[in-house]
DNA sequence: GGCTGCTATGTTTACGTAAACATTTGATGG
DNA sequence: CCATCAAATGTTTACGTAAACATAGCAGCC
């Protein structure tokens, strides 16, 4: 025997996973030889087709158990063309929502018997999420969940094979896709009008970075809602959503004596915007008050418990999974955006202004 | 034609997911017959394999970009008897350390080629554990990283496919699987060592809830490192990990005189415990020293900025994959516990004692 | 009693890929 | 100039499942 051919045995067994002299699993036939009936008998039963016989079917499932047999899920989606898996696509799972939502995306899809295959996308780059959907093109997903940006989406999207359906989160592309989010409009909304209610001349913001649509609508909000209000909005304030940039932010802001009130997009900056405010001496709430978005599970128990506003993140990715499998059925390319209401928490880091 | 011809029609076009008239994607054969080759050599080109001519290759390529062709990963898992999968099954995604660690795979895994489908186990019962392996046995996955407690995965594991490998976090199960984990007890150690070189008497202990090896590793490394010291543990309080339980400890160590140095058994119940002591008017670090374990990205910022012990989540996850892989392609059961080491982050929660 | 119609089961085939085996082509050397 | 050999490419087959089609058996009916 030659080194040639060695080489090619090796290779033989190790594509057919059988080199530790393992046992293959048991097919159909196999079920089918030992209860002594046909494979499409055995097939009936493993779906759950009527037609069977009760006598016939206790003989199959006892061969099944026997054998320990369970479906090959390769041959079933190469015959059925389904894989009953939904793809999700995400940035770094750092930011709280999206890690909640991706949650409610696997609970709900596990639910409905879909699984669901994470990819991570690691720099939101537009070279990577195209390295992302290229990944995806290969893999076994009859549809994919985009929690991003859909802007970044744009030039990639092209290339996903026609059948895949797509639902977007966070982004306001209702009009190529469909789109599930939260209302963030409302939220902020909420947020600065409890500010204003409670006595304030005007709310200060210390918005998300740039990229952001989230960011972009809090921020758009914010602005209209003081206008409604006939209030001047103050100069705009920003940070990364991380609470190290809240804290920078927090720094400049402290030293603005007509700062009364902040609205910080999310609840991590509102958390480093309270050190900092701690540390220049200005107390929250007696002399300013902060607001958040989110409410992370911590939320309440930051000093002092902050106010914000409560997404609901379950139903976010709840209606995600809905949407998608939605328009896998119906074939259709659905448009539009569905809005999850969001909710205000008041806590203790909201008061009447000082005077 | 009658009521049932056309119920199973519907049926037909719907299983072959047909309906809206989609266009099925093209196969080898499609590429093949437009090369002008035969189905083989596509799949030589298509895999990378030598001898074929450059000629025949580009070919190939433009009859596969101008039809869009894209591999069916059903075909090929079927074909080859892999999937280029790995499922990760874990509790919920709420603690930080679960997240990093999953991103952690799943970046990994992708720099392998494989994809990595989550199972998410709403509540830890052995019921639900066995559920998810019930639907793992289906799923299309070549190993299974499992971030939770072994003990719950004891009873449900023997009915894994015999082939799957399994690698599990977070766990002392070293003799019976492959574990790897955060070297709890060095972190821990580290921790209680700082606070008695700080000069502190004695070292208290928020713990984690009593299901958690995590949580039961980390009070055990604390009992010893105090008697190691000579020094006598002061009474155990514990948490469920949340802010909320560590505030509510917090309130009772508030009114212990004695207490000046408490180490909790993660950043959030630091959390807690360090609102409590501000409510109670004990101040951190001059009063009381707090140090935690985690260190989330918002430990920086809490008030005072904690210190903690930074834990590399994603070399767990790195390392994760490459135990997974490295057991299936050697196809051997190896054991075994590897640990990823801490590293102690001082902020300012902690300080000499008071006097 | 033979025909109709229904139920339970068996047989054939196709899904798309890639290993194994077969054939063609062209170059090299005696 | 033909035998030899290797490289390039083609043909056959099997992976496990389930739809489509085929058949056997049996009850009900005129």
């Amino acid at each position: 025997m030659d080194t040639a051919e060695e080489v090619a045995d090796a290779r033989g067994a190790g594509a057919r996973r059988r080199r530790g002299g393992r046992v293959p699993t048991a097919s159909m036939a196999d079920v089918a030889r030992l209860a002594g009936v046909s494979s499409q008998t055995v097939s009936r039963v493993s779906n759950g087709y009527a037609g069977v016989t009760e006598e016939t079917r206790h003989q199959v499932l006892a061969a099944m158990k026997e054998l320990g047999y369970r479906p090959n899920s390769a041959a079933r989606a190469l015959k059925r063309g389904e894989f009953r898996t939904i793809g999700v696509i995400t940035f770094s799972l750092a930011t709280t929502g999206n890690v909640r939502t991706l949650e409610a995306i696997a609970t709900s899809a596990a639910s409905e018997g879909y699984a669901v295959t994470l990819l991570p996308v690691a720099v939101p780059t537009q070279d990577e999420v195209r390295g992302a959907f290229s990944r995806l093109e290969e893999l076994a997903v009859d549809a994919v969940i985009v929690i991003m940006e859909v802007h970044l989406l744009d030039a990639a999207s092209l290339r996903l094979p026609p059948h895949v359906q797509v639902v977007v989160v966070d982004s306001d592309a209702g009009d190529h896709y469909t789109v599930v989010d939260t209302d963030q409009a409302g939220g902020t909304r909420a947020a600065v009008r409890h500010l204003l209610d409670l006595g304030h001349d005007t709310v200060w913001h210390l918005g998300g970075p740039e990229g952001s649509f989230a960011a972009q609508r809090r921020t758009d909000a914010w602005r209209r809602t003081l206008a409604e209000a006939g209030r001047t909005p103050p100069p705009l304030s920003r940070g990364d959503w991380s609470a190290e940039s809240g804290y920078r932010a927090g720094l400049e802001l402290a030293a603005r004596k007509e700062c009364t009130a902040v609205f910080a997009a999310n609840d991590q900056m509102a958390l480093g915007l309270m050190r900092a405010l701690h540390e220049r001496g200005r107390r929250v709430p007696d002399e300013v008050s902060v607001i958040g978005f989110d409410d992370i599970p911590e939320a309440g128990s930051f000093l002092p418990p902050l106010t914000t506003v409560h997404q609901d993140f379950a139903e976010v990715g709840r209606l995600c999974v809905e949407a998608v499998l939605r328009k896998m059925r119906q074939d259709g390319p659905e448009r539009g955006t569905t809005l999850v209401p969001t909710r205000l928490v008041t806590r203790s880091s909201t008061a009447v202004p000082p005077e």
